[in-house]
DNA sequence: TGTACATCAGTGAACGCGCGTTCACTGATGTAC
DNA sequence: TGTACATCAGTGAACGCGCGTTCACTGATGTAC
């Protein structure tokens, strides 16, 4: 895993090997799935450079972990509004949503479980009531129940559930890859119509 | 997270040290939820034993490992076996499996997450279709059926949603722990309802 | 246009740590006679 | 009942490894004059 040295950036340009060891410690992340695995000497080496460098940009391994997780984390976000953006239709938009959320753990699955399987949460408001995943799916209950596609009642209620069960659609069928899983897009369909109520369109 | 030296076995004895060697792994795993940080100078030391003192029960850390996710996972097994026993009542049966499983995920999360939030499965039968954990819903979710407090239908679809469902609910509230989470029966009688349609009673 | 110099973007060697694993050994315990 | 001996249940020292972090340094690059 070693990288050939690199040149050695220009005088206005140290900001560029900070970006540089984030992208190369995300791909670590990817491959383990396990921020305890990631090593300043190993995403040093990755990027071809000597591991003291590092600390031009991270006071310790901690502080570069957390810049991964926070990277991530606004990774996943974007792809979400991408996702409904341009999606007029409250149910298509929620459906959409909810794939997003699906695709984004299956294309990086060692991300999506250091970001949600970990023990506490990485970046402080993910996930709070007003967090930004938790509130963009009360969002798009809401947007159904207006339209009448899902029954009136408490949105959060029923995006506590959803979000149990898109994060078990998420994780399990990683863990144990070897039984006979419905694709994401069956999995999804079966979760919005059973626990969200979701009348098909 | 040193103890006393321990007293030797007796001549026939050398048999308990590897039940300890397991029991003091375990320990690990509940506490750090992470099977790589399971080290055999770490469990030497916890028994009270010098580290090659290991070697005459396992070949290997490996080996360790496995012998501890075994062992688990083996305990899982009883905690249902055992929560299912004498109740007759089909539907009581399922909510009280359900809730066993969330149970040992809440009391033990360490080691729910390195058996089910791994990579691969630990234990080769582990949740196969016709795996222990996976046959035991489809069975519950069957004899609901027959009583009629589940409507007809493949028994596996319903079990595999559930199953995420409860993977869901078993891991994402100690992954965000600040949210505010309904108590695991609410959320398995949600799940019940709203997942398997169950009736309630 | 030329040059001295400050600064920026790094490097190389070293530290102390915990780890898995190996090897030669030790000393208590049970047993055969 | 006494004793030599095989065996069992370990120990202690050592190996090479990768790690986070520190420290004193270097050498290219831009800038002031």
């Amino acid at each position: 895993m070693t990288t050939q040295p690199r040149r050695r950036n220009r005088k206005g340009q140290g900001e560029q090997l900070r970006q540089d060891l984030i992208d190369a410690a995300t791909e670590v992340l990817r491959e383990t799935g396990d921020e305890n695995a990631l090593s300043i000497r190993e995403v040093a080496r990755r990027v071809g450079v000597s591991p003291p460098a590092v600390y031009l940009h991270f006071p310790s391994r901690e502080a570069l972990v957390d810049a991964v997780l926070e990277d991530r984390f606004t990774a996943l976000l974007l792809r979400l509004r991408d996702a409904i953006a341009d999606v007029p239709d409250p149910a298509a938009s929620l459906r959409a949503g909810c794939l997003a959320y699906l695709r984004f753990a299956a294309e990086d699955p060692g991300s999506y479980r250091v970001l949600f399987g970990g023990r506490a949460a990485p970046t402080p408001a993910a996930g709070q009531p007003g967090g930004p995943t938790f509130a963009a799916l009360v969002r798009g209950i809401t947007g159904c129940q207006r339209v009448g596609a899902i029954a009136p009642g408490d949105p959060a209620e029923v995006a506590t559930l959803l979000w149990i069960g898109l994060h078990g659609a998420a994780t399990l069928p990683q863990a144990r890859p070897t039984f006979p899983w419905p694709s994401a897009e069956d999995l999804l369909e079966g979760l919005l119509t059973r626990v969200a109520g979701l009348r098909t369109s």
